[in-house]
DNA sequence: GCTATTATTGACCAATTGGTCAATAATTAT
DNA sequence: ATAATTATTGACCAATTGGTCAATAATAGC
């Protein structure tokens, strides 16, 4: 009944995400977003909406890939201890490879648009929720008392966001690896 | 031999450094930082240079007042327990208070400015290696083995960075007092 | 008082910002 | 074929961006 698309959107979709993972959302134009989705400005404004919209929808993205792939990690075979390290040397590995300066987009949100957008927020917060739930899981049989995953779940968040902040800024490897090492001393 | 200043350099720092604190690099428009300082865009170049450096300079404010404000709170008195004790309460009082959104300006350096500025990196770097010496410091005789302070500052730090990012995006404060108790669960 | 030096001022700049819109194109249902 | 609907296009916009500069003002040394 209309003139179809011409993109493919879940690639579109990531493509903004990158631009908005690698650069943030200020340093961000949308001369960027147009020219790494190969849309006209009208077209992402049509199809998507502002700016604010475009940056949503690349969080939403990360959520459903980069996050939930994390939280696959959590989910899968292994022992609690396996899990969670698999999970800090995911970072590790970003951190060794270096050139790709992104880090974790739901860290930069955290940082740069949750105190300034509340839908933004919500959002994280419900990230944050949902990563945190799964790291509980994955821990439960890890930890002695099954009350200690609950506290120990919040904790390994802040430890991991941590290592990512700390990666992001090049500090020493050494230190990030202390961090995942920590995490597991009470895990089994 | 000249015409003198007419400002307090200092009370220009402060007033520089609180609006790049709160709203980042580039959200920071050259008038927000007129509007701030009180001096002209022309008295501000003259004086400091261009935006990366009133960047910088706040940031090295930043350092010698609120950084060293934390130094000291792990020099001063006390037992290692204490004095860690001490540096993540500061964070959950923030994070009770709201309102100033500003978080954790190293964060926010770190997240925003280091990844795509060598100076800004370095000098990041530069304050995480002396925060993690005044750690490593306060931790020393809190910990049974002596060797385990070194990994253990540099996991204190990658918390610490977390909770600090947590905070800012809104997360349950649950989870900023279990990484505190986390963190001081084998010192003494 | 004059000179040299530096600070302050505000007008000015090109470039870029996020965003709009009317014209055109490509479909489907009739 | 035509009408209705939606997508694409690129020119266009006012506002703002970071940054410059010549004029003026205030000081210290002579």
């Amino acid at each position: 009944m209309a003139r179809p698309r011409e993109f493919d959107e879940a690639r579109v979709k990531e493509a903004l995400m990158k631009v908005f993972w690698e650069k943030g959302y200020e340093a961000t134009s949308m001369q960027d977003l147009v020219a790494a989705s190969g849309l006209l400005k009208g077209s992402l404004y049509g199809a998507f909406g502002d700016k604010r919209a475009l940056y949503m929808i690349a969080l939403v993205h990360y959520d459903r890939t980069r996050i939930q792939a994390g939280i696959d990690m959590l989910t899968g075979e292994g022992s609690g201890k396996e899990k969670i390290t698999r999970l800090f040397d995911s970072v590790i590995e970003s951190a060794r490879a270096g050139m790709f300066a992104g880090g974790c987009l739901l860290c930069n949100a955290s940082v740069e648009m949750a105190p300034v957008d509340s839908a933004i927020e919500n959002s994280v917060k419900g990230i944050i929720r949902r990563f945190q739930t799964a790291v509980r899981a994955a821990i439960e049989s890890a930890v002695q008392r099954s009350d200690e995953a609950d506290a120990l779940s919040g904790f390994i968040i802040s430890a991991y966001f941590g290592a990512r902040v700390l990666a992001k800024a090049g500090a020493p490897l050494q230190m990030i690896v202390d961090t995942r090492d920590r995490c597991l001393k009470d895990l089994n």
